[in-house]
RNA sequence: GCCCCCGUAGCCCAAUCGGUAGAGGCAGGCUCCUUAAAAGAGUCACAGUACGGGUUCGAAUCCCGUCGGGGGCACCA
């Protein structure tokens, strides 16, 4: 390829005169802090239009590794959007921080000794740069970044308001604990044990109210991971009991850990799911998540030796209606009525097999689904009949869901199913199966059987009677069961937040006052986490901050005068900081509070004129992976709902409207040791692919270094134009797909933009080319079908039909205007360009004489008087094929269309002198005529 | 195993309510421009919608089944 500078002409539009426009355009933007949005009040008040916009990308992870190609592209789909808005006259929000801790930074301080503090500025400096290039209209005032103490200061506050809530059941929502205090200590709530609340002493009471709190430290079983050196949240854990992040196995293990009580908001974060514009499969993954499954808890008497009083087991079902198929109870191997109830000579096995389920591994014990289990020896009855049925222990019943313990019924649940078999207990059928049915367990729908009273009734009255009888009887009551667990809130890391805790000389959680805040993170010797053998279960967690000695021990007046105390030394989760970013986003230089009241409901109050009587508000676009479905998009509903309750935000949803954006993928080539080759080298010859001579292998995945096919916006936006860049991006196809990255083909926009460029620029002079010629009526009739057409489609995120709905009307001004495109045409197909290209659309509106950017519009306006045809073209079907076509009035009513029709030489042909049997008329489209 | 999404030209993708299968890009052919090549301009071809049934005057679109790809869940009682 020749680039001799004799031979290009001087203004044509290459990669080198883009760069140059682009560099100009980014610095204008930010001299004249054109995406500044106004707010209401504060600091970063001004006009504001009533008409908003709140856009935003999922908070990004500064990693080191640098951006690919892949990472922009939901970055740009929010630019287009959000220029495209702007440009209607909307005061569009949009900016970008930084979810900045987390293990990455801490992991690489180990191996650099840095701190990760400078490791994690630097990363973000060289993110800014990257995404400054390819032409974001970010409201730069308003970048935050997680780790800067005038952030985390707040994420400490909103911990203290959850520390300080309880989840009061009968109004549905959070309360400050001082008034359950408050409760308690007038009397009009009764103490756990009945003594007047005067009567405890301080780590009583705390204790009390623990059991409430909406943050609570709690000793139990959490997922320990010593190859992490930390414990983790359950949707941290992959289903086969690893971690998520370094696939290092995970154990059970009973430690004093902080938890967040999210299932006391398992019904609202599912039913409030309704109320969002989310994609189904997002919403479908949260609700199967928090699993809620109505049902009911039956009791059984159990028979124990040695004891006059039975056992009481209680299990949870979801088919009480089935419960006279009952034929035998199982109970979790960890249950702790095992003891109790097996019989001496049962003892032995039950202990062995206790003993070689603990040692299987979560992954073995889930792997296996062959049934295996033990008798007790014990009996438990039926309390519908009365009869005796066997007691098991089994590992398909697990102690963490429900009650630890099931009622077995062979007869409609396969589970039960098997375990019968392989162990000849009896099956009793309580649903008629369906006609023809030859399966094992019916899990369908019918009438009842072999079930007394039940008989005859279909599953839901069946379910409905029964649990009526049961909570007549006492024998047990309807209930629902969530899957969901409380969120585990601990880390043992140093770079996190530093909780507001401190604790006393009896170890009791003392929150530190607001005054006090923020506790900073202090500098330690050694910052990187303790870990251990992966496989070291015993190993015990050691929180980096336990041996800053001198910040952990502090002496406080907390109100009762100067005392010593010890920090919490835990960290939060990495997700602590993403949970409320939308709100500091709108307020981010508020000292008084997280975020200005006035300026929270203009951006994210529900607004119900525009949104209906159910909005919820939050932001108006978010855009990020799918990846996030259960994670930060159910922690962040969380928090949300809890300052909705306490009164600090207006709305009760952070995100009225998501879209998952698609992924870039790539292709990857292996040799034949398997080796990966740099993609870029590979050659294609016939469908086959060779690098260096020899045939190597394709593979089709992510773009990753170890992958050898990873490409740079820097490189594209060197290459081409970061213009060219994001209008190829966009075009690649609709924003929720996934495709291939293909270098080769973003010539193709390039070639697009160079036209353009030509129509309007001399390539040789640099002169305007623009003539005030008046369009023609073909041509205007083009230009406001693409100006409706353009701005529909970007009103509705499909970038790829709006650019080429911009190359057809930029073809047609290259085909009849070769001397130059009349301004007329120019000027709406510069501005129609903007939101996907703004830096050349800037540079041709300023040289079509413009003094005022073209960022807050005018956008065009289709003119409907060139969208309305005189004359429709009806193609003539003749029993559903074409045969003719017709060019009729669009006046013409479907009568005069039909007569036309029929007229036509080759259907009158056709027709043979014979009667049509029918003839449709869809008007404006076509006619068929059924002979 | 269960559930969800997707299969349109060699490739990436359009077709908005069931109404003429093709907007745009890549790659390809031809023509012009050029000493030549590249670039550029113009122009052309290519599929009948993964497959098999069905509903309909009419199906890429709706329904059933099969195959292929992607994703989620996976003893949750």
């Amino acid at each position: 390829m020749s680039t001799d500078a004799a031979e290009m002409p001087a203004f044509r539009y290459t990669a080198e005169l883009a760069t140059e426009i682009e560099e100009r355009w980014q610095r204008e933007w930010e001299e004249r802090g054109t995406f500044h949005a106004p707010n209401p009040v504060g600091p970063l008040k001004g006009d504001v239009p009533a008409d908003k916009l709140f856009v935003q990308d999922m908070f990004p992870y500064p990693s080191g590794a640098g951006l690919h190609v892949g990472h922009p592209l939901g970055f740009i789909g929010t630019d287009v959007f959000a220029r495209f808005h702007r440009m209607t006259g909307r005061n569009v929000l949009h900016t970008m921080g930084f979810d900045a801790f987390g293990l990455p930074a801490e992991q690489y301080a180990v191996q650099t000794g840095r701190h990760p503090r400078e490791t994690t500025e630097d990363n973000i400096r060289t993110y800014l740069r990257q995404i400054r290039r390819v032409g974001l209209g970010h409201d730069e005032r308003r970048r935050i970044s997680t780790i800067d103490p005038g952030y985390y200061k707040w994420t400490q506050w909103i911990f203290l308001q959850i520390f300080n809530s309880w989840f009061d059941e009968a109004a549905g929502k959070a309360r400050p604990i001082a008034e359950l205090e408050a409760e308690f200590a007038a009397g009009t709530r009764a103490t756990p044990d009945g003594r007047p609340w005067s009567a405890l002493g301080r780590a009583e009471r705390e204790k009390v109210l623990g059991g409430y709190r909406l943050a609570y430290l709690s000793e139990a079983p959490v997922n320990w991971c010593p190859g992490l050196g930390t414990v983790l949240a359950n949707e941290e854990v992959t289903p086969d009991g690893r971690s998520e992040r370094g696939d290092f196995p995970v154990f059970r293990r009973s430690l004093r850990q902080w938890m967040m009580r999210i299932t006391a908001y398992a019904d609202r974060l599912i039913d409030d799911l309704d109320r969002l514009d989310w994609p189904e499969k997002v919403k479908a993954m949260q609700r199967n998540w928090i699993g809620r499954s109505h049902g009911a808890r039956v009791r059984f008497a159990c028979a124990r030796p040695g004891a006059a009083e039975p056992a009481t087991v209680e299990v949870f079902t979801t088919r009480p209606d089935t419960l006279f198929g009952a034929t035998y109870l199982v109970l979790a191997p960890e249950h702790p009525l095992v003891d109790e109830i097996t019989t001496p000579e049962q003892a032995d096995a039950i202990a062995e097999y206790r003993r070689a389920v603990s040692r299987k591994s979560e992954l073995d014990r889930q792997e296996n689904k062959e049934k295996t289990g033990v008798f007790t020896g014990a009996h438990a009855v039926n309390p519908v009949d009365g009869r005796e049925i066997p007691v098991y222990v089994a590992d398909y019943v697990l102690m963490g869901y429900g009650t630890g313990a099931i009622m077995a019924v062979p007869g409609q649940d396969q589970r039960d199913w098997d375990f019968a078999k392989a162990f000849d207990l009896p099956v009793i059928r309580t649903v008629q199966p369906a006609e023809g049915f030859d399966g094992e367990a019916y899990t369908g729908t019918g009438p009842a059987i072999n079930s007394g009273f039940l008989d005859g009734l279909d599953v839901a009255e069946a379910k409905k009677t029964i649990t009526a009888w049961l909570e007549e009887h006492g024998h047990g009551e309807g209930t629902v069961q969530f899957k969901l667990r409380d969120w585990l809130f601990s880390r043992q890391r140093y770079w996190g937040e530093p909780f507001p805790v401190v604790y006393d000389e009896e170890g009791t959680p003392v929150p530190v006052p607001e005054s006090m805040l923020p506790i900073e993170l202090p500098d330690v010797d050694d910052y990187s986490p303790r870990t251990f053998d992966p496989d070291d279960a015993n190993s015990e967690p050691s929180p980096p901050l336990s041996r800053a000695a001198d910040w952990v021990e502090v002496e406080l007046d907390l109100g009762d005068g100067p005392k010593k105390y010890r920090r919490e030394t835990n960290t939060m989760p990495n997700w602590a900081g993403s949970c409320w970013y939308q709100l500091r986003y709108v307020d981010p230089t508020e000292t008084e509070r997280f975020v200005n009241a006035e300026n929270e409901r203009y951006w994210l109050g529900p607004r119900t004129t525009e949104h209906g009587p159910q909005d919820p508000g939050g932001v108006d676009l978010y855009i990020g992976g799918v990846e996030h479905a259960v994670l930060h998009l159910l922690y962040a509903r969380f928090w949300q709902k809890v300052l909705f309750d306490l009164g600090h935000v207006s709305g009760d949803e952070p995100y009225r409207r998501l879209f998952n954006q698609g992924y870039i993928e790539a292709y990857a080539y292996r040799d034949d040791r398997g080796s990966y080759v740099p993609a870029e080298k590979v050659e294609e010859r016939d469908g086959r692919f060779f690098f260096e001579g020899a045939e190597v292998r394709r593979e089709y995945g992510k773009m990753g270094k170890s992958l050898k096919n990873v490409v740079t916006p820097d490189e594209m936006c060197a290459r081409y134009g970061a213009d060219t860049f994001r209008l190829y991006e966009m075009s690649m196809g609709p924003m929720d797909v996934s495709r291939p990255w293909a270098t080769k083909d973003v010539v193709g926009a390039q070639r697009f933009l160079q036209r353009l460029w030509r129509n309007l620029v001399d390539e040789e002079t640099g002169a305007l080319r623009v003539t005030d010629e008046t369009p023609g009526e073909d041509a205007l009739r083009l230009l406001h079908k693409t100006i409706a057409g353009v701005r529909d489609d970007f009103a509705h995120l499909r970038y790829n039909t709006a650019g080429a709905k911009l190359i057809e009307l930029n073809n047609f001004v290259t085909k009849h205007h070769p001397g130059g495109a009349p301004r007329a045409l120019a000027e709406p197909l510069v501005l129609l360009l903007a939101p996907l290209c703004p830096h050349v659309a800037e540079e041709l509106w300023a040289k079509l004489g413009h003094a005022e950017s073209l960022a807050h519009g005018p956008f065009p306006a289709a003119d409907e008087r060139y969208l309305v045809e005189d004359v429709v073209e009806y193609p003539i079907q003749v029993n559903g094929k074409v045969k003719a076509r017709v060019a009729v009035a669009a006046s013409a009513s479907p009568d005069e269309v039909r007569a036309v029709a029929l007229a036509d030489e080759k259907v009158v042909e056709l027709l043979n002198g014979g009667e049509p049997r029918k003839v449709i008329v869809v008007p404006g489209r076509l006619v068929n005529v059924v002979l």
